[in-house]
Formats: structure tokens, sequence, C-alpha cells
DNA sequence: GTGCACTTCGTTTTT
DNA sequence: CGAAGTGCAC
């Protein structure tokens, strides 16, 4: 397929910097991919010169899948695709000493640095959790907008301003004593630290001579001073944005930054995108509608050549069970009726929760599927043990890992004991870790606790070093059958299958650091610190045939839906409270739930079916939401609502598999 | 110190 | 309703 006149422009133009407002489904991946080849086959950029910033693990995933596709693999080798965490950890990796912490540190998730926070200023806020997620988004605003604690403490000298500035100066210090970073830091220091050290900034302006940025309207402001300083004077960049699907402004992402792009550089080159090559007419048409009621930065007109298209349709379900059996109901015979394979259908949710009926009916029926984000692998508490113990391994002086596993599996180190250690450790400023080591242990615990706590320490120390010296994930097999890990999954489990499955999900993680320890031919070996930081941040390589290949249902939130398509989509719990999400309807943000209905719509290429259920439980409480105001912004002549009964899950495998097709039409009523 | 029964609390979205 | 946290009996 031959690029349009406006791609063909995006890509060619590489002479400043560049902004493409690129409509859904505009080919903007493809402009992306297409500009890097450009760059490498025609104008002499090395691949490694290049580098390429998206927001999520799968974007940039996909991303990297397609130039490798396009430039071949040993082409695109060395060419820099990564999120703007992981482009931050790799600047912080090559200047760790320069910043003050040693190799080798923790990526705090937002976990620990709540359990921190709420440990600091226990007296203060004790406990209270609002307090803390208040402190929690002062810090992290202020590490978005490049504030160091010193600056807040200059700035604001009474008030919560104070007072959370205060706790920011502790908290970083107390990070710094963990040789810990949080994700905010990830692009905050390398941002002050360009700004800060000339030579720094000139050796990165040189390695990455040409910037492409992705998903340019959910930058905020930390990440676009970033792109200023590693573009610096040259200005040699492309970012690719649309402000219809802004919908990370939670997070302080900062649509105006489009705008302000055409104030720092007045040179700037815009070009527009607006064929749809993705949705049917129909599909794109509701789109429009939808979107056309938010105001508007930038005017585009997205329009399409592909066919009419089917109608879009509501399921309507009793209760989210049955919108569930539904769902899948319809999925299975559209499957059947169009021959098509698993993974041409996609689940949309607004929030994770709602796949967990989802995983229970898929699972009865036996459909493969497979969600994306959320919680199901990180989440498992074997997988967090893990993680812990890792972290723990590669860094001594994380005392949240420490905390997680001390007693996991139970190896006498209870809270009495422990509360003492913290003590101490506390008293002579010492990490955890340190305090357990410390000659005068006996003198401060029991021997029996003692015991306990100098053989753990052995352990890990002693693994420790076996882990640098090689054969990792053998030393990582040998460290848990020393720790009797399964075994203690197997006391702890309901059943045998459980503990089963626990332990494959280990060894799925161990799978998973020996191929990052390996490397391949996309991704150079890392060490094991790297490693750990990597799978914190999420961010593992694709394995391969494993996944793109597999036919899978694909569930994820409509966040995590950006950027990619799909032939069949179902865009589920379609209701007030869910979407728009009741927290925006209350805080009246409903621009940026119609964006994100916005974005679930329009991965769509041939058929949209959204549910909605006319009773769920929430918390307990059974609640009878109505159907989400979005439904009514489409035009109802290309709608079709189901209220009457629908078949169910049953029904259709019943007759697809006694009676044909003939017989599934029959019971659909066709 | 361990394990179980009981209570409490909560649900956006991601790195 | 389910996860995570608390308190109490061994």
């Amino acid at each position: 397929m031959k690029l349009n006149p406006a791609q063909q422009e995006a890509v060619e133009y590489i002479s400043g910097p560049c902004l493409v407002l690129a409509g859904a489904g505009s080919g903007k991946t493809r402009v992306i991919t297409n500009k890097i080849a450009y760059l490498v086959n025609e104008c002499a950029y090395k691949p490694s010169q290049i580098a390429a910033v998206t927001f999520t693990n799968k974007a940039a995933r996909e991303m990297k899948e397609r130039v490798s596709s396009t430039l071949g693999k040993k082409a695109s080798r060395g060419l820099k695709v990564s999120t703007f965490h992981t482009l931050g950890l790799n600047i912080i990796k090559k200047h760790i000493t320069t910043l003050g912490y040693k190799a080798g540190f923790s990526l705090f998730d937002d976990k620990d640095t709540f359990a921190l926070l709420n440990d600091l200023s226990m007296n203060d806020y004790n406990g209270d959790k609002d307090e803390v997620n208040a402190l929690i988004r002062s810090i992290s605003n202020w590490k978005n907008e490049l504030m160091m604690p010193h600056q807040v403490l200059q700035r604001y000298k009474t008030g919560i301003e104070a007072e959370h500035g205060k706790w920011y100066e502790e908290y970083t210090r107390h990070m710094m004593a963990y040789n810990a970073l949080d994700f905010d830091d990830l692009i905050m220091l390398p941002t002050v630290l360009l700004a800060d050290d000339k030579a720094i900034r000139e050796k990165w302006q040189m390695w990455i001579r040409y910037l492409l940025v992705d998903e340019y309207q959910d930058t905020n402001t930390s990440q676009y001073q970033l792109v200023r300083l590693l573009v610096g004077e040259r200005a040699r960049f492309t970012v690719v944005g649309d402000d219809d699907q802004s919908i990370y402004s939670w997070r302080g992402a900062q649509p105006k930054n489009l705008k302000l792009l055409n104030q720092d550089y007045p040179s700037l080159k815009l070009i527009k995108l607006e064929q749809n090559y993705r949705s049917s007419q129909r599909i794109l048409h509701c789109a429009n509608i939808l979107i056309e009621n938010n105001p508007h930065v930038f005017e585009k007109k997205l329009f399409s050549t592909l066919s009419q298209g089917e109608k879009l349709s509501v399921l309507v379900a009793k209760n989210e069970e049955n919108e569930a059996d539904k769902v899948i109901a319809e999925l299975m015979a559209q499957k059947f009726m169009q021959d098509t394979q698993y993974k041409d259908y996609a689940i949309l949710y607004r929030s994770n929760h709602q796949s967990r009926v989802f995983e229970k009916a898929l699972m009865k029926n036996r459909i493969p599927y497979k969600i994306s984000g959320g919680m199901s692998f990180f989440g498992r508490a074997e997988v967090k043990d893990m993680m812990a113990y890792l972290r723990l391994l590669t860094n001594q002086d994380d005392d949240n890992a420490l905390l997680r596993v001390i007693n996991t599996p139970v190896r006498g180190i209870g809270r009495a004991t422990l509360a003492k250690l913290g003590e101490f450790a506390h008293l002579e400023d010492i990490a955890l870790f340190e305090a357990m080591c410390h000659e005068q242990l006996h003198a401060i615990l029991g021997a029996k606790a003692a015991t306990s706590v100098e053989a753990f320490t052995r352990l890990i120390v002693m693994t420790s070093d076996n882990l640098a010296r090689g054969d990792s994930v053998a030393v990582l097999r040998d460290f848990i059958k020393t720790l009797q890990y399964e075994e203690h999954l197997y006391a702890h489990a309901n059943s045998p299958k459980v503990a089963e499955i626990s332990m494959k999900n280990v060894s799925t993680l161990f799978t998973w650091v020996q191929d990052l320890l390996k490397g391949d031919a996309l991704n150079a070996p890392m060490s094991m610190p790297e490693v750990v930081q990597r799978l914190t941040l999420r961010d593992m390589m694709e394995r391969g045939e494993d996944d793109g290949e597999a036919d899978q249902v694909q569930l994820m939130t409509l966040h995590s839906s950006k950027g990619l398509e799909f032939p069949n989509v179902f865009l589920i719990g379609m209701e007030e409270g869910l979407l728009p999400h009741q927290s925006s309807i209350d805080e009246d943000n409903i621009e940026e739930e119609r964006r994100l209905a916005y974005v679930g719509i329009t991965r769509a290429q041939q058929k949209l079916t959204f549910s909605v259920a006319r009773e769920r439980r929430q918390m307990g409480e059974f609640i009878e939401p109505t159907p989400s105001r979005f439904l009514y912004e489409l035009p109802s002549d290309d709608i079709e609502w189901e209220w009457q009964k629908t078949p169910d899950s049953d029904e259709v495998r019943k007759s697809k598999t006694a009676k044909g097709l003939a017989g599934l039409k029959s019971i659909l009523g066709d």
C-alpha cells in the first residue's frame, strides 16, 4: 500500500520540527515506522541515532515489531523504541553515580511509595489514606513540574504545601537511603540532569540525532522538557498526536503541549492526517458525531472510503453475569458465521475489575483469551513474592522488598522480631537488612529469632553473590528450592491445582528473567538489576511467536487499547457511572470520558457491539444503572438496541454443534 | 510465632 | 462481593 500525500509529506519532512495531527486510524504508526525507515534508508541515519518514544509498553512493543518487519530485523538493530519511562531509565543508568545513587537501584511502584509515605507521615496523618494520597499527588505533581524539594520549601513557607514539601524532602532522603527511584523520578531526574549538565546534554544530543514521539498529546510538563532537551537547537524531531485521544490528563498530561510546541518552535511544520483507513463509514460517522460534542484544539475532519458497514449493536443484559454471557454468545455467533479467529475480537472496558466476570465466563466456555495490563500476572501473590525477592537480591537497601518476603515462607521472623529490628535500624539509621546482619544481633533478639535471621541473611548474601557470578536462572531455581517456596505454595493453596498454577507463574517469570538476561536480536543482554527494573516497569519484550500468533480474544481497558485495532470490538459496561465514570461525573470531567469512548469506538474495523447491564453489583450493593449518555449521543439510525431476549452462550454452543449454521441462524432469529 | 476467623474497606485509567 | 488487614486462640 502506498502512502497518501499527507502521509508522504509527514515521512519526508525531516529538515526541522514536525507536528503530525493524526486522527484515529489515519495510519500514524505507518507514518512513524516509514519515517524511521526513510531516515535509515534515504538519509543515512544509523538506527542507533534514532529514538522513538511512546507511552505504553504495548504501543512500544507494537512499534518495535512493525519497524523490524519494515526495515528487517538486522537493519533495525540499535534503534531505540521505548516508553518515556524506559528511556528515562536508560539515561539514569548511564549517569547513576552522578545522580547520587548506586547501581542496582530498586524501582518503587505506587504501592511501595504509599507504604513509605504512609510510614513517614504516621505522626501527622495517622495512616489516613486520603491525606497520604493527597501528599502523593502533591509530590507527583511537583516532580512532573520539575520542582525539587528545596525549591518547594523555598516557595511555600506556610499551609498544606509547606507541610507536603517537608514530607517531599523527607521522602527524597529516604528514597536515597533505599537506593530506590519512583516512576516520576524516571522522567524528572534525566530532565533535570540534562538541563543542568551541558556535557551530558550534548552527549545525548549526539547520541539521539532524531526523535519521534507518539501520542504527543499525552506528554506532561517534564516529558515535554525532556523532549526539548534531547532535541536541542537542531530540533530534528517529529511528534504525532491527536487531541481527541487525550486520555491521560489525570496523570498530568497537557494537551496544550500541542499548542505550546507551535510557540516554542516557530518553524514547526504542521501536517494533518484526515483519512481513516481502519473503520467502516458507519463506525467512523458515529465516532465523529460523538466527539463533536467536545471542544477542539485543532479542527480536523476524518473521512473513510471503506464500505458502509454493519449497524452498531447494543446488547441489553439483566446483570453483569448475563452481560458476559450475552457478549460471549454474540462473539461465538459472529465468529462462527464469519469464520474469523478469536484474536479478531477485543473486549474493552473502562476499569480493570470489569474483566473478572468475563474471565470467568470465557473460561467456562473454554474460549482462549488474553488480558493485557491490569493485575492478572503481576498482581498475583507468588509473582509479587518473587519480584520482592529479586529486588532484595539486587538491592539489599530495599526495605519494602525485604518486608514483603521476610517471613514468606514462614521462617520464624514474626511481628515482634520485626519491630525490634525496625527500631534498631531506625536508631542506627541503617537499612533493615543491614540491621539484620549486625553483630549485635544476639543482644537485641532472642536466640531462636537471631538464628532464623542469620540463616536468612546468609542465604540472601550467598544467592546475591552467586547471581552476580552468572548462570542466574539456575541460581534462582536453587534459591527457591532452599526457600522451600513450592512447599509453601502447596501448604497455602486451597487445592494442589492452584499451587501448580502458582508454580507455573514463578517459572514463567524466571523464563522472562532468562530471556531478558540473554537478550535477542532486538534487545541487548541485561544485568540482573536491569532485568528487575524492566520487570517492575512491566516492560518485557515479546516472546516471539507466543503472543502475536496466539489465537486469543483480547481483553483490555480502554486506556491500554489506544493505538490498537480489531475487526470486531465489544465495548462493555456502557453505563452512567462506569463510562462516564462516576468520579468524572462528580468532577464534571465528561469530556475526557467522551474521548475515552471515542478511543474505544475507533478501535473497531468492521463490527462494534456495546453492552449494558440493567442491574449491577457494586461493593455488595445492587444498583440499577442507566445506559451511558454517550449511547444517546450516537446517531440512532446507526444503532440497533437488542432489548428482547437474545440467546445465551449455552444455546449458541449447542445449536452450533447440533444443527450447524442453519440452526444457529434460527436461534439468532435471523 | 502461627494460623484462622472476623472485620473493614473499597473501584478509574498507567508507568 | 472480594481482597486485605486485625485480633485472638493455640
